[in-house]
RNA sequence: GGCGAGAUAGCUCAGCUGGCUAGAGCACGCGGUUCAUACCCGCGGAGUCGAGGGUUCGAAUCCCCCUCUCGCUACCA
């Protein structure tokens, strides 16, 4: 049988439409899905959109429509953007779905029924005019941080998490489990900030707005945010209360998280607590990526320096941008991009080392074989480096994926790469075609240019998927062995460019 | 303020538990080549490895201190 892999996103908030930072999790996860389908795992991969809260509702009323139609376009949009973006998800969940609905209710009322749950006071300081509580630390002056004005003290019933009941669960747990969170400097920062010091409970209701889910004995209180937002990974496999579906004990517990850093907190305290609280297995592994910052600013609407994804795959077609991201943004810190960047790497990296390698070689084959080439043995001691680097090829990009560094892993490949180009470079294939005596010979360095590109187009599908799958379609070549074949029959056609150079003006 | 991360070639970064002349890619210069998308291959560069002190036969790598940058510091998500 199969070994299973349950990959999730974190779901999107549907607030605004996504920019390129908020859509690389999703390429990122895609590719880490991808790759663990090509080793042969049952890869199960979930995204989606998170829909409630205020701030839905209030932008939901400024455009005239539904809270829900509000959603329904927006959610459609994300989902559209993760199409444009070629990405393989199984499912696409949404909080407004009825099943989460449901079971989010069931949890709720479970938790309360077992004492985790109970009904208090929030206090907080409150602006009036805004209608918003913020803390201490978020008030600019003492006075709102929004407008300005002076902010009162507002209690207002809600119902709340016993954090502190699992704190001391939870602390041994991290401690002892040291893949948990990835990148260790972001599982410092939780353990130091809010575990050690003391978990505050976590307020789970809401009674002055009503766009969520209604706590089903209390309908005047909805359930706030993260109880509804992190049961998503979940409630759409087959979880409840009482029972659980086949497809949630095959998936859970997960085998990754792919989040964001912000929101890592709410990943590493509240959601493994909740998970706790139900009795359920928590995540394998948690991995916080980075941002993509504009021209080394973050991206906001408000500085007017954001870019989207759906643009930028016009501009410069879908695999260049998952390269681009998939390559520049570092497991640890963030990375940047700009138009420039991206022209930069795209000629270098797609046009000139792998475009050109492509080309030139099914172009030989083509000149010199009419496109017949087979494997004639006729072998030279400098074959032997080359053969062994397309055979490790596989064990270096796995242990890259396995470390989180899809960068690295991409790197590996473009290694293999530049090294095919030096390998035309030392047996000089024009200078071989010269002399007939040399046929066998010169048939047998294009053999291995083909297997060496054929195998680094199959670890380049993870990545790139559709130039992945036009190199195989160019080299008419679909066999999938990820080492080099001895005997397998090429017949090419001629050439076409994959990736074509971006002439800039200056 | 507290906690955490970082400061290495023009740019982006590798350099785990200290050890041959500090590396890669890009950019730049020179040379070679022509199968190929003016591509590819080779060679090159005066980098005080943020500053200072210490440990050691020996430190970019360990310790101390300083400077600077960035992240987190609880209910927006």
């Amino acid at each position: 049988m199969k070994e299973k892999f349950s990959i999730f996103t974190a779901i999107a908030y549907t607030s605004a439409k996504p920019h390129i930072g908020n859509t690389y999790e999703i390429v990122l996860a895609d590719s880490i899905a991808r790759f663990k389908r090509l080793l042969g795992y049952d890869v199960y991969f979930q995204t989606g959109t998170d829909e409630h809260g205020e701030k839905i509702a209030i932008k939901a009323k400024e455009q005239g429509v539904t809270c829900q139609e509000y959603c329904d376009n927006i959610s459609q949009e994300i989902k559209d953007i993760w199409d444009i973006m070629n990405t393989s998800y199984d499912r696409f969940v949404r909080t407004t779905d009825p099943i989460h609905e449901k079971v989010v209710g069931n949890i709720f009322e479970k938790l309360l029924n077992q004492g985790d749950i109970y009904l208090g006071k929030y206090e907080g300081l409150y602006c009036i005019p805004c209608e918003s509580f913020f803390t201490e630390s978020q008030l600019v002056d003492g006075k709102c941080p929004d407008c300005g004005r002076e902010v009162v003290k507002k209690s207002e019933e809600s119902y709340f998490f016993k954090m502190s009941k699992y704190q001391k669960r939870l602390e041994d747990y991290i401690e002892s489990h040291p893949e948990f969170i990835e990148p260790e400097s972001r599982k410092n920062e939780i353990m130091n900030n809010f575990i050690k010091p003391g978990l505050l409970d976590l307020c789970v209701s809401r009674t002055s707005f009503d766009w969520g889910i209604k706590v089903p004995s209390d309908p005047k209180h909805v359930v706030y945010v993260w109880l509804d937002a992190l049961t998503n990974y979940i409630t759409n496999i087959g979880y409840d209360v009482d029972s659980t579906k086949e497809e949630f004990q095959k998936y859970w517990p997960a085998d990754l998280h792919v989040i964001g850093k912000d929101i890592i907190r709410f990943h590493m305290i509240y959601w493994p607590i909740f998970l706790m609280a139900l009795d359920l297995p928590l995540p394998k592994k948690i991995f916080a990526h980075p941002w993509l910052l504009m021209n080394e600013d973050k991206m906001s609407k408000s500085k007017g320096n954001v870019l989207y994804a759906d643009d930028l795959v016009k501009q410069f077609g879908v695999d260049a941008i998952r390269y681009y991201v998939l390559h520049e943004i570092p497991y640890g810190h963030d990375g940047n991009i700009t138009n420039e960047l991206i022209i930069d790497r795209i000629n270098s990296d797609l046009a000139n080392v792998l475009g050109n390698l492509v080309n030139r070689t099914i172009a030989m084959a083509k000149k010199y074989f009419d496109g017949h080439i087979e494997n004639k043995k006729e072998t030279d001691p400098i074959d032997f480096d080359f053969i062994k680097l397309i055979n490790d090829l596989k064990t270096k990009v796995t242990k890259r994926m396995d470390e989180l560094e899809i960068g690295k892993a991409l790197d590996e490949i473009f290694e293999l790469l530049r090294r095919s180009n030096k390998y035309i470079d030392e047996t000089m294939p024009w200078v071989l075609a010269k002399d007939d005596q040399n046929k066998n010979r010169l048939e047998t360095v294009l053999y291995h240019l083909l297997e060496s590109i054929r195998i680094s187009a199959i670890f380049l599908t993870p990545f790139l998927p559709d130039t992945g799958k036009e190199i195989q379609k160019q080299l008419n070549q679909l066999d999938e062995h990820f080492e080099f074949q001895e005997s397998l029959k090429y017949h090419v056609f001629d050439p076409t460019p994959i990736f074509l150079r971006i002439k800039v003006e200056k």
